[in-house]
DNA sequence: CTGTTAGCGCCTTCAT
DNA sequence: ATGAAGGCGCTAACAG
């Protein structure tokens, strides 16, 4: 395989010229049937394979695109990772993917090497990036959609989650049930799900007419280890809180084995509430309480409309907000 | 961003050639630092970004690598995806990402798409392809390492955890503590790890002096409800099993569901081990026993075995294998 | 140290 | 319906 067969070798091999061998393979309609059957036959016995590269310096099109993510082996981003390569393969596009691991320097540099790889367009989940750097970036690339960050720039895509309603149905039940001290777990306030969740949280706590307090928002990172630490900090500095928001699903494990360490009984004396409904939540002993996140859906969406984007008709749909739903399972019922 | 600064710009803004400006670039010693100051000077402020695709297309290498699995989502393969993105990173590679979603006609698919983009070297992690298909594949890519399926060919590197050392500590593990009717759930054939642990079940009962009943061994696919529905057959038909021996975690995820809806109490009455330690298996309940294997670093050994392939010195580590660690839990104490 | 000449493998445009 | 010429943006040889 060190010298690959070219399309000079298929058009010597069929006694047609290079143009009408590139015509065959791309399908162009002025080829007679008689030859376009022979070239296919010697494309066939050659076992010959284009080169994408020389195409695409031709093309100018890569039929590549860019999938960049705080952290691959999170399941909230592995299953939009797999909406992205599902709906990519469909429409014959390759997916590079890039994982920053949760480190906004590191995802600078990853976008960076993808404008010299030349995609056709760009999914950005979760950025860390400060706007300006964002802003700065994004415009590198022929066309871009971000997922879970709002973005008012016009050509550049948008799909979210409705976590804002998500948030307050979760917290709105939480009082429901009677929880009167009910502390937050926060994520990145970079992140759109962050802020709005956060948002949610406070506008439930108002609409019920209590107040929400400083105290009772805690910082927390978006993994397990995150929501245990920041749950053991806050039950000791706030050991009257009765239930517990958590940024996501993972945070909400970490936060029942905060619990569990610190002998209060879930939901008995704290109430726990996740969000994503990832497969591990219904698992969980006590279940979680939590909100469905589509997350396969959210990558099929981001990559829909940056498809459509690359065809050049831009402009239709470029928010899209999926749905949440509420899900009441044994931590917080 | 449509139509994007090249060499040719930064060249005549700099006044110097096409070529001073490519040495540059490509940090060739022999410039004067001066001109490469003033070359470096233009490129910062054209903004200007190497075309990838036409330097690939000129050099033969386009710095890319396919990574080809069953399914992203699956935790274990999302961990695997993580460590090659990572250690792709330190050595400025971009990877591909295709998920085959348990499809060995989309493999192939995708497989032909990795060869027109004319990557540089393949990571092929459990893949379900036919030996011939496979050799047929494997050949049109100018390196390639295997996870997780043992290859003999020489030039692709392999890279496998112990899985049948494993599966004889578990199921050692299972008879020592008193089990005499265990039943298997075994896992896809075509995988190295399918056939090693299940050589493992066998060889661990034979070296007790069990015999190994073809009836107590059970196919299932290699997910939660795979296990589940497995486990529901199994115990139906053979309702004297006192273990549960599964394929991997998920699996056991399943047959725990199982042996509840069926009132089994786990481990008194079925123990249970799965395999991988993916981080779900920790927290169910009861914990599960299982067998610790290093995804990440799978993910990472492959991508190192590949780089060192890529930059020529093959031969060398052709075939890895990564130990595993029993990690003995409540679900089969 | 710097520039010139040829491609890399394919597609676009214009002829035939 | 088919072919010839030129170029996509860059680098590998050679010159100078």
């Amino acid at each position: 395989m060190s010298i690959r067969t070219t399309m000079a070798d298929v058009a010597r091999e069929s006694g047609v010229s290079l143009m009408t061998v590139s015509r065959v393979i791309n399908g162009k309609v002025d080829v007679s049937e008689d030859t376009r059957q022979r070239v296919l036959e010697v494309i066939d016995r050659l076992d010959y394979r284009p080169s994408g590269i020389a195409r695409s310096l031709a093309t100018r099109r890569t039929g590549t695109i860019g999938l960049v993510m705080p952290d691959v082996s999170n399941p909230f981003f592995s299953d939009v990772a797999r909406g992205v390569t599902t709906a990519a393969y469909r429409e014959d596009y390759n997916v590079f993917l890039c994982s920053s691991e949760e480190d906004s320097h590191r995802e600078l540099d990853l976008l960076h090497s993808l404008e010299e790889k030349r995609i056709d367009g760009l999914i950005l989940c979760s950025s860390r990036l400060a706007d300006e750097v964002l802003a700065a970036a994004l415009a590198n690339f022929p066309s871009a959609v971000l997922v879970n960050r709002r973005w008012r720039e016009t050509g550049v895509g948008t799909v979210l989650a409705d976590d804002e309603t998500g948030a307050r149905m979760l917290v709105a039940h939480l009082l429901h049930s009677g929880r009167r001290r009910i502390g937050l777990l926060a994520g990145p306030p970079m992140s759109h799900s962050g802020s709005a969740r956060l948002r949610g949280y406070q506008r439930a706590l108002a609409t019920a007419g209590f107040s929400c307090e400083d105290a009772l928002v805690q910082p927390c990172a978006p993994v397990v280890n995150g929501g245990l630490d920041a749950a053991l900090t806050l039950l000791a500095a706030q050991p009257q809180i009765d239930a517990l928001f958590c940024y996501n699903d993972l945070v909400a494990v970490g936060a029942l084995q905060a619990c569990a360490r610190l002998g209060r009984r879930v939901p008995d004396d704290v109430a726990v509430a996740g969000f994503d409904d990832i497969p591990l939540a219904a698992l969980m002993t006590p279940a979680l309480t939590t909100c469905r996140v589509p997350r396969y859906e959210l990558g099929v969406r981001a990559t829909e409309v940056l498809l459509t984007q690359i065809d050049g008709r831009p402009g239709e749909c470029c928010e899209v907000v999926v749905p949440v739903e509420m899900v009441v399972r044994a931590s917080a019922p």
